[in-house]
RNA sequence: UGGGGUGUAGCCAAGUGGUAAGGCAACGGGUUUUGAUCCCGUGAUUCGCAGGUUCGAUCCCUGCCACCCCAGCCA
């Protein structure tokens, strides 16, 4: 713990609670998803929250899956869950548990509460139950059933466990308040009838109980003593101290609130992630333009850019949407240090240099990195005919363009001075290639006459050298910063999320790099090879370098009109 | 128009009675064979608004305004 860092509001509650001597100076969180979907960037808050705390305080977490409704959950969720927790880096150990693990027990806690006149068997349907429940501003009214005997309630109960009725015919409530202006207390409902095969349980219950019930009671069995969850759960906390109250409990946790993590042109909504899925607008969980840790990982984001992200956002009760750049910062911040350099042509356009002879090969070394020559070099491949960007060509440039241009010069990396003597074009116009001349004095590295400076630098491949790879170039999903407020997802979609370049370049050594491993395509950006080995050699951006020159040129642009 | 929350710079965020930390972004400058990195410098007479208490208020009090959440047998 460094104490001269600010904290935020919730370890000052938890050192409030130490100093006061609770929990015999115990801490215990648990991080409790439910297994109906991946993982996005907004749990990544809660899970690097919830383990940091844990791991501050001397503490453990719990990675506990709430798995209360059969009819929405599924193995394969649990399992992805699984993956992006330790992915993350946080380790559970041996506590891994489901809200499933306690179904007995909590069966034995709501017969507790009929026993103790607490909690009801209710007949109503649904929607009866809903009128009767009132609105934000009229009290509800109570049930018919409401008053029915500890005997009765108990009867129908067990009756309910033991399949003899259909779904929807009764539920379990708490019998608390229904003039209660929290509408949390207009007597929650506690079990409902469900006869569908649990993920875990099979066909051992067909009851099952609901959020706030199962919640609270996990939370205490496991002996959660900080139970930190978001906003909207905050007017649940008075139910979830009733339970507390009602119950004969060994520990007593404290729930707190936070706000949960919002990302400006992006939703983090498991809802509306599944419909971009089901409306065919990304190909899954993990298509790389998702927030799910699945996409971020397949996209080339690191573990550690991710935890540093929610290191940096702080934690607070305030509504908050996060500028996309802040997150791509801190992977540019983490992959410009450990990423190290090579050199691909995603646009290529063909530059021939007349005075090299056709033929040979020259190599050329190039550091692995600028700042780390621990990490060494490697020889690049220069021969007559080469492959450049086609962005770094422009035959009639605007002012402050460094680049190439007709009769202009531009620096090679790692190579030499080359000055454009002529573009050359076919029938159509189009550029066929680049006649270029080389200076031979200004071979990187050679000596005083290569020192000569030029305005700019760019990057280049030997066309005989070069491998043919494909590239996938990724942007924000939407193009409005908040796509969650519309209903027409749809509309708000950026068109350009995905850019396929599937005729670019990459040096030879890309061929074998390991995957998963991002690698910085000097000039160009971070990338990282894509798991899908049946597309062949494939890369995926996973973010831009900062471009000064994109700012400077979009100035350029609009002052000239 | 019930209840629960939140309002400090473009985005986050400390500070909580003694005169506004830090990060990101932005802007200016330096270094540079990545228009990258790196380095240096620049921002709130002011803390949603209005009153009040006080020698002194972002911090205490009162009122107001804005925004978020709640009427699942979802979590």
């Amino acid at each position: 713990m460094e104490a001269n860092k600010p904290r935020d509001f919730i370890r000052q509650a938890i050192d409030a609670d130490l100093a006061a001597g609770a929990n015999q100076g115990r801490v215990v969180t648990r991080f409790p998803p439910e297994p109906n979907g991946y993982l996005h960037i907004g749990h990544a808050k809660s899970v690097c929250l919830n383990f940091t705390v844990a791991a501050d305080f001397d503490g453990h977490c719990f990675l506990r899956f709430d798995d209360t409704n059969p009819d929405k959950e599924d193995s394969r969720f649990v399992d992805a869950i699984k993956e992006d927790v330790h992915w993350l880096g946080f380790d559970w150990g041996d506590r891994l548990t489901h809200a499933s693990d306690y179904f007995e027990s909590l069966f034995e806690s709501a017969v507790t509460l009929i026993e103790a006149g607490k909690a009801y068997v209710d007949s109503l349907t649904a929607e009866e139950i809903r009128t009767h429940r009132g609105t934000l501003t009229e009290p509800g009214k109570n049930s018919p059933y409401r008053n029915r005997s500890v005997e009765e309630n108990l009867d129908l109960f067990r009756r309910m466990a033991a399949g003899e009725f259909e779904d929807g015919a009764h539920v379990l409530r708490a019998k608390i308040d229904m003039a209660s202006p929290n509408m949390n207390l207009r007597d929650p409902a506690l079990y409902r009838i469900r006869k569908s095969r649990h993920q875990r349980t099979q066909d051992r219950w067909c009851i099952y109980p609901m959020y706030d019930f199962a919640h609270t009671l996990s939370d205490a069995l496991e002996g959660t003593t900080h139970s930190l969850c978001t906003l909207e759960f905050e007017d649940h906390r008075p139910l979830y101290e009733w339970f507390l109250d009602q119950l004969p409990m060994a520990n007593r946790p404290r729930q707190i609130e936070f706000s949960r993590l919002n990302l400006a042109f992006t939703v983090t909504s498991k809802r509306l992630l599944k419909r971009l899925i089901d409306e065919g607008h990304v190909q899954g969980w993990d298509d790389p333009r998702m927030p799910t840790l699945a996409a971020l990982r397949r996209r080339g984001y690191t573990p550690e850019s991710i935890v540093d992200f929610c290191a940096r956002v702080g934690v607070t009760k305030k509504d908050t949407t996060i500028e996309l750049g802040a997150l791509e910062n801190c992977l540019r911040e983490d992959l410009n240090e450990r990423a190290e350099r090579r050199v691909a042509v995603l646009d290529p356009i063909k530059v021939v240099i007349e005075n090299f002879p056709d033929g040979e090969t020259e190599w050329l070394p190039a550091a692995n990195h600028p700042n780390r020559p621990e990490l060494g070099e490697r020889d690049l491949p220069f021969s007559r005919e080469l492959w450049i960007e086609r962005d770094d060509f422009m035959e009639d440039p605007p002012r402050k363009f460094f680049r190439l241009k007709p009769g202009g010069e531009v620096r090679l990396r790692y190579a030499y001075i080359i000055k454009c003597e002529e573009v050359v074009k076919d029938a159509a116009g189009k550029i066929s290639y680049l006649r270029c001349s080389m200076d031979v004095d200004t071979r990187s590295g050679s000596g005083p006459a290569a020192m000569r400076k030029v305005k700019g630098t760019i990057h280049w491949l030997s066309a005989a050298h070069a491998k043919p790879a494909e590239v996938h170039l990724y942007d924000r999903l939407f193009k409005v910063p908040n796509p969650a407020a519309g209903d027409d997802l749809a509309a708000d979609l950026n068109p350009d999320s995905l850019v396929v370049r599937s005729n670019a370049f990459v040096e030879a050594a890309l061929a074998d790099l390991t995957p998963g491993v991002p690698v910085q395509f000097e000039r160009l950006g971070y990338f990282v090879t894509d798991p899908d080995v049946t597309a062949g050699l494939r890369f995926n951006r996973a973010v831009t370098l900062r471009d000064t020159w994109a700012k400077l040129e979009r100035q350029l642009l609009q002052s000239e009109t």
